[in-house]
RNA sequence: GGAGGAAUAGCGAAGUGGCCAAACGCAGCUGACUGUAAAUCAGUUCCUUCGGGUUCGGUGGUUCAAAUCCGCCUUCCUCCA
């Protein structure tokens, strides 16, 4: 089974340039390129199918070129956007460049350039000048033609800023400079990218001629079978950063995928064969109550996300809360269960709505009070209903910490010092 | 450059002088049920020392009383040039 085969039987191609092309330059190692848009300081679930498709096609021999867009970054991309945005400041867009690169480098294979590179557009964009600009490059984008692609199409009713109406031809630029510096003549991206991957063929063969081997291909959004939106969890979205998406709450949130979403996820996240994937569906429709394939996805993930050890850590973790009794465990056992989770470390006696404040479990007192009146605050294992509860060390476990749950998943530690 | 319109909580959107801490929908959170699910039902979502305090783009006014009226500023949209 070639690589393309494999990547449609995963279900994630949507869209070819020239599907017959894509597949005649993919029988050949070929130099591949995907961008990253440094808008956030980390990347999220979102981007790592992106990422990870770059390791399936590194893993069959291709070059693969990851771009962090510190120029680009700077203009804004209004794809998949209904409104414009507010510029990131250039320190914040550098910042959040170098934080890029650092995650890109943990999942690519780097060791030497024939393998990957990972490059940012802002060492060539950043050295035109505006009139190059217009008369190399923008002498062969119409505007016709750019009204009519889709992302600037649905911004004329809202407006849609001369900078973000432009960022295409920029991308288009990255495209026809890394062909150029690099013979690459693949773009991927996610399918709202679309129209820039096509500015950028265009502009290649307007300038290179219409004879020119490039093409591109896009990634589905991965979606959720209710509709929902993927990727959201209760701080925002899933994030790479494991100081801003525990690898336990990554591990929770696909634990606690729907049965068909389980199977379609690992296909798309995972790097286990088609077959035993097969296998795995299999068991798991046999006994749906079992969640196999959520168990096998969610290990997966945290395992190419955050590496084997932390994974073990999450595993235990899981286990002591949704099985053990807490207040079963010793105390070595404590403090590696609960190694990843919200701590906060106080001298004498608080009160316990305070504590849920301090500790992150409500973000007001008024919340707190809430949670306590509901019945959901559980410390050490009870439930606490009296809202002038006192959080005192002699209470503590191990005359140390007190755990306490918010709701049936949310866990927090006191540490009396 | 000119004329008109808009800005309300995480998002969408009502509200056009007091009954507005602000309807409704979405989203989130909590409880019940369950498979740590989905669906469903119920509660809840500015802060508080529970006296009250601070919100409706910003600011200055009018009024006993302003999200609501007036002036100025900012941002956005539409049309004209």
């Amino acid at each position: 089974m070639n690589i393309l085969d494999e990547l449609n039987a995963r279900g994630l191609i949507k869209d070819f340039s020239n599907e017959e092309e894509v597949k005649e330059l993919l029988d050949t190692p070929q130099t591949i390129y995907c961008g990253f848009d440094p808008s956030a300081k980390s990347m999220h679930m979102g981007n790592f199918v992106m990422i990870s498709l770059l390791m399936r096609l590194q893993r069959v021999g291709h070059r693969i070129i990851a771009v962090v867009g510190g120029a680009t970054g700077m203009i804004g991309d209004p794809s998949g956007k209904s409104h414009e945005r507010n510029l990131l400041d250039a320190k914040t867009t550098a910042s959040n460049t170098e934080a890029l690169k650092k995650q890109l480098s943990r999942f690519l294979n780097l060791e030497d350039a024939s393998k990957g590179m990972i490059i940012n557009n802002y060492d060539w964009i950043s050295k035109i000048s505006i009139i190059d600009y217009l008369r190399d490059y923008g002498k062969y984008f119409s505007i016709n033609n750019m009204l009519n692609k889709e992302v600037v199409a649905s911004r004329l009713a809202n407006g849609i800023s001369f900078a973000e109406f432009s960022y295409t031809t920029i991308q288009a630029v990255d495209f026809l400079t890394l062909y150029r510096n690099y013979g690459c003549r693949l773009q991927i991206g996610g399918s709202d990218q679309w129209g820039n991957l096509t500015s950028g063929l265009d502009l290649i063969k307007k300038i290179e001629g219409p004879e020119t081997k490039v093409a591109a291909f896009t990634m589905h959004l991965i979606t959720k079978s209710d509709g929902k939106k993927f990727g959201k969890s209760e701080d925002g979205a899933l994030f790479l950063d494991k100081e801003m998406t525990s690898p336990y709450a990554l591990y929770q949130y696909f634990l606690n995928t729907s049965d068909d979403d389980a199977v379609k996820y690992l296909k798309i996240f995972t790097f286990l064969s088609l077959d035993e994937i097969e296998k795995i569906a299999k068991e798991h429709y046999a006994s749906l109550g079992q969640r196999i394939a959520q168990k096998v996805l969610a290990s997966e993930i945290v395992k190419i996300i955050h590496g084997e050890e932390e994974l073990n850590q999450v595993l235990k973790m899981t286990e002591a809360l949704f099985s053990g009794n807490i207040n079963e465990l010793t105390k070595e056992q404590l403090e590696i269960v609960f190694k990843g989770i919200k701590k906060i470390s106080i001298s004498g006696d608080i009160g316990l709505l305070d504590a849920l404040k301090d500790v992150g479990a409500a973000s007001s007192k008024r919340e707190a009070r809430e949670f306590v009146t509901n019945g959901s605050i559980l410390v050490n294992g009870n439930k606490i209903t009296d809202l002038d509860a006192i959080l005192t060390k002699k209470d503590a476990l191990f005359n140390c910490y007190q755990i306490v749950r918010r709701g049936k998943k949310n866990y927090y530690l006191i540490e009396h010092l």
